[in-house]
DNA sequence: ATAAATACCGAAAACGTTTTCGAAATCACC
DNA sequence: GGTGATTTCGAAAACGTTTTCGGTATTTAT
């Protein structure tokens, strides 16, 4: 069970590694005869270069890294799912890791990529992390670097987003076109940009279409959960009977929201009209069924790979590259939560 | 920006390649003035070993590959998180491809993996999957090899799994248990093992509990999906009135069935109790919540790499290597649904 | 016929590391 | 002071590929 090296070929053929190496990889000083004899020859034996020898001579390994703060999440696998197909198309092998919401761990999946030396990262940050020295660094080493969703403006690298206060706008003037006139909003943690920015497009929403805001009608979650939700929905019917509609920052918590309603016979969309956020699977398999705004996941995957191709073949040439930023379309879906 | 190498190590030092080596891998044969000043000048510099280089002299790239049919998936995303996490532990990195349940696609990843020289690999078969070359393929090459969930019984390789005919057997009973006379079952489709299993499960309790066994209750999915679920819902109610349990392949389709009692004003548990498989992340967030079997998911990719770490180890040493089996138990979870 | 152009081939260096093996220098001991 | 043991070092080979550069051999043009 010898691994075939081109060395061995060329000995069986009775020529020099130079010229077979020549003829797989076709160069036009070979003759046609050898050539061929070399091209039948490999195919018997199954030849395959090693590629550890491979990316060692061209200091690349045509594989890249990801790096995403939580795997079991329906959004992040259709976005990996994007990544990985459109990496494979393009000769691409992908290496995931986690970083748990953790700042530590991120910086130790960053330097981990960086010494496997692959030709790109792709990732999504966790929370907390905004402009840090171990982020700096991909740049600084010219390594391939493409952000998406959550993402730090300062980080001059090529990104991928989606417009998180339009799409918050537009969720909430669903609800309004549908006739709420006193809405809710169950919004994510203080820190990260795209709860703020939904949180902004809600208001704006409100003031455009003449609405007072009120701060008590905005309850921000802690962790995001199903459990919040339920807790959120019993406080806001407690507080303040009168809302007929509620703009949740993300499907999950949507959901929780429901189950209240269902358990305490609350018809939704009769009494209170509800829209989430991500357009989780499980929206469309609840009852009633849950209005959501969509995001491209699956395509943001594949635009971040793009992305990041371009700025790995520009780097290979030696070109100036400037990054760039890529904002995807969300759409409303209008389910049996908002009819 | 150039690369730091053992060389301008040695050469800042007026040493040889080797000690620096030598002195960075903790031979004993350097003086320990030497290896101090090797260490405090790699640190400065902040050496990392080019994994190119090393992969290539040392036959390992600490990088292993996995298949699933699917990624967008509960159980396997947990059971990625599982592998990717206890691989880390180890120092390996993983690659992870799909094969969309294609035998053709299959092929090619493993093709990919094989070229990449990956040190081992861990699968989910797809549907169809059985015996087929390429499989083999990857143990006449002494590639170490894990199966889980989906596996070829008859490839020699360690594998991770689950008794589907004995969980199912005790998510009938379970149903039994609660007072289930006559109980119907949505099954998987024809060829999958698991679906098989589970299908001799529900039959066997059935029979150890005097139930007679009626096959037009048995309902085969194609596609396994949450319409399929509504669709059978509906049959099962017009075919068979009196059905007061249904065991579902699983949660997907289980919500699909419930969703549609939900819509018909079916009570569930009190007229039908419903019992799902696998414990997806939905089936707790759902009204009524759905009774299920847990899988252990994150431990099953836990397990899959320390066997494949076992083999991998063995092959190092050439110390002759057996596969395991390793067969995790699952738990029925009794929720809402089965009350 | 010779000169110039072309076709074909291979030696050798390079990528950066690990490891073997022998040499030199130092030490201990009688 | 001589022997043997021990410590410390480095030359060199090896992993398998890619690519440069020069050298024959053959063909074409004059």
């Amino acid at each position: 069970m010898k691994e075939i090296t081109l060395k061995q070929i060329a000995e069986t053929l009775g020529i020099s590694v130079t010229t077979v190496s020549k003829a797989l990889k076709g160069y036009t000083d070979v003759n046609e005869k050898t050539r061929q004899s070399v091209l039948d020859l490999a195919a018997n034996l199954n030849y395959t270069p090693n590629s550890f020898a491979v990316n060692l001579r061209t200091k690349e390994s045509k594989t890249i890294g990801l790096i995403i703060p939580e795997l079991v999440h329906h959004f992040f696998s259709n976005v990996i799912k994007g990544i990985i197909e459109e990496a494979e198309k393009n000769g691409y092998l992908v290496i995931i890791l986690q970083s748990n919401e953790s700042l530590e761990l991120e910086k130790k999946q960053i330097e981990l990529l960086i010494n496997k030396r692959v030709d790109g990262i792709i990732i999504s940050l966790s929370n907390d992390a905004n402009n840090e020295i171990y982020l700096q660094q991909i740049i600084q080493r010219e390594i391939p670097f493409v952000q998406f969703d959550k993402i730090s403006k300062l980080l001059p690298s090529s990104k991928v987003i989606i417009n998180d206060q339009k799409a918050a706008y537009q969720a909430v003037k669903h609800l309004i076109d549908k006739g709420c006139k006193k809405i809710a909003h169950i919004r994510g943690p203080i820190n990260p940009q795209n709860a703020i920015d939904r949180f902004l497009g809600y208001k704006k929403a409100l003031e455009d279409h003449n609405i007072p805001f009120d701060s008590t009608l905005v309850y921000p979650c802690k962790n995001v959960t199903f459990e919040e939700g339920k807790q959120f929905a019993e406080k806001i019917v407690k507080e303040h009977q009168d809302v007929d509609g509620i703009f949740v920052i993300t499907d999950l918590v949507a959901v929780g929201v429901l189950a209240y309603f269902n358990e305490h016979q609350i018809k939704v969309p009769e009494q209170i009209k509800i829209i989430g956020f991500s357009n989780w699977f499980m929206s469309q398999v609840i009852t009633p069924k849950l209005s959501t705004v969509d995001q491209p996941s699956f395509e943001m995957g594949e635009q971040a790979f793009k992305l990041l191709l371009e700025e790995m073949q520009a780097r290979k040439d030696f070109l100036p590259f400037t990054p760039r930023t890529i904002e995807l379309e969300t759409s409303v879906i209008e389910r049996e939560s908002s009819f």
